[in-house]
DNA sequence: GCCTAATTTAGTAAACCGATTAAATTTAAA
DNA sequence: TTTAAATTTAATCGGTTTACTAAATTAGGC
């Protein structure tokens, strides 16, 4: 019954290959085989260690959330926020709230795939959707719900839904269509200044829009 | 030499159906006999009209883009801006370009396909998105630039590319992920009131972020 | 009725699919 | 070093799906 170690790194090799691919062609248009070919494992070991292919991108799927730490940040923003509702420490923590985003996404190492895997999970409506979104996106969405509402109690969910895809969605859009953005910026990543540009661009709106006060001198 | 009426709209339902089917389940997952099972027309058709495949989404591509006139309206913003730099019209026209996207976008009338396979194309990299590229985004982008430099001469290319994307991607976001966001909102459509505090909230920052005077009290 | 555009039908060959199996190999413990 | 379990490999099964084509048929303008 025991576990050779050797079998963790080939089924990461298998993850890998296969989230890669369901970033380049979409998660339904990967085969079995095309994950054996690029990991340069056998097919029979997909069944071998995740009983099939849905077992395959089940694995896919809680990878690419893994190290996404959003749902915990979010989280622990509305605890810390329920003592001293203290106006700077809103915006310090809009701050952190987008520059954790942009850490995790460009900063953090992860496979590009993760995200890209990630988003392309919004546009279903199956058993993986349903595990991404009740093990992220909901707990995630709730910590924002209560977090807006800490900084302005007449917020609505529909408000609080606003200003968070006004401040988060174009972190996503740089990860989802990092290729076309790239390709447009003429350049092979994302640069250091750019992405603090970003970040300062979202935290010094959303502060503004929210009525808190700056935490950089505009 | 007659072309018969019905040959068209042979063809439009073709390329609706191939759209259609596009943004469900991604470009390349789309056969040839899906798209005649739902247009309710023959496969041989396909062939016929557009000569295969290739060019069935070729058509396809080209509907999507038809409607779709931020280009041309970008191109007007920095034309009209050229005789009087006034701020108070650099404020009303990022109001005309956020509110003409959201038209566009939710209240046109074009299917909704139109906008999901378009951002299919920006992450793909082959003919199709050449050809959205140099028929679209390149002429969109260009008027974007004139017009934030016209706003801010020491705005870089840079510069003006961030924040157009911070101010239109939160509207493209909408639209592609518009099932999963519907669902969390729990609703079957955006609202007009959702629209109207989305387009609100977006020109107003802008405006901030800009030094532009405010278009509507704060 | 003629001519041609448009459509339908029936098919093809090839590629690919997920899954399975049995044999070969590797590993770790005894 | 032996042994048994764990893992990997190669080959293949039984289907499905693919884009495409050629021939037959229908429909419309003259």
């Amino acid at each position: 019954m025991a576990k050779y170690s050797a079998s963790e790194t080939t089924k990461m090799k298998m993850i890998n290959a296969a989230g890669e691919l369901a970033a380049e062609v979409g998660l339904d248009n990967v085969s079995t085989r095309a994950v054996a070919d690029r990991s340069g494992e056998n097919i029979g070991s997909i069944h071998y260690h995740f009983g099939g292919k849905d077992g395959l991108f089940e694995a896919v799927v809680r990878e690419a959330m893994k190290d996404y730490m959003s749902k915990a940040r979010e989280s622990l923003m509305a605890d810390l926020a329920s003592d001293p509702p203290d106006r700077e420490a809103f915006s310090q923590m809009i701050r952190s709230i987008v520059a954790g985003e942009i850490d995790d996404m460009f900063r953090s190492g992860r496979a590009p795939w993760h995200s890209q895997v990630i988003y392309q999970l919004l546009q279903r409506d199956d058993a993986l959707y349903e595990l991404f979104r009740t093990e992220h996106l909901d707990p995630s969405m709730d910590g924002m719900y209560r977090f807006f509402k800490l900084v302005d109690p007449a917020m609505t969910n529909e408000d609080a839904f606003l200003h968070a895809a006004v401040m988060k969605m174009p972190i996503f859009a740089h990860a989802n269509y990092m290729k076309a953005m790239l390709k447009r910026l003429d350049v092979a990543a994302y640069s250091e200044e750019y992405l603090q540009k970003l970040e300062d661009l979202l935290v010094s709106q959303t502060q503004w829009a929210l009525g808190l006060p700056l935490d950089k001198p505009a």
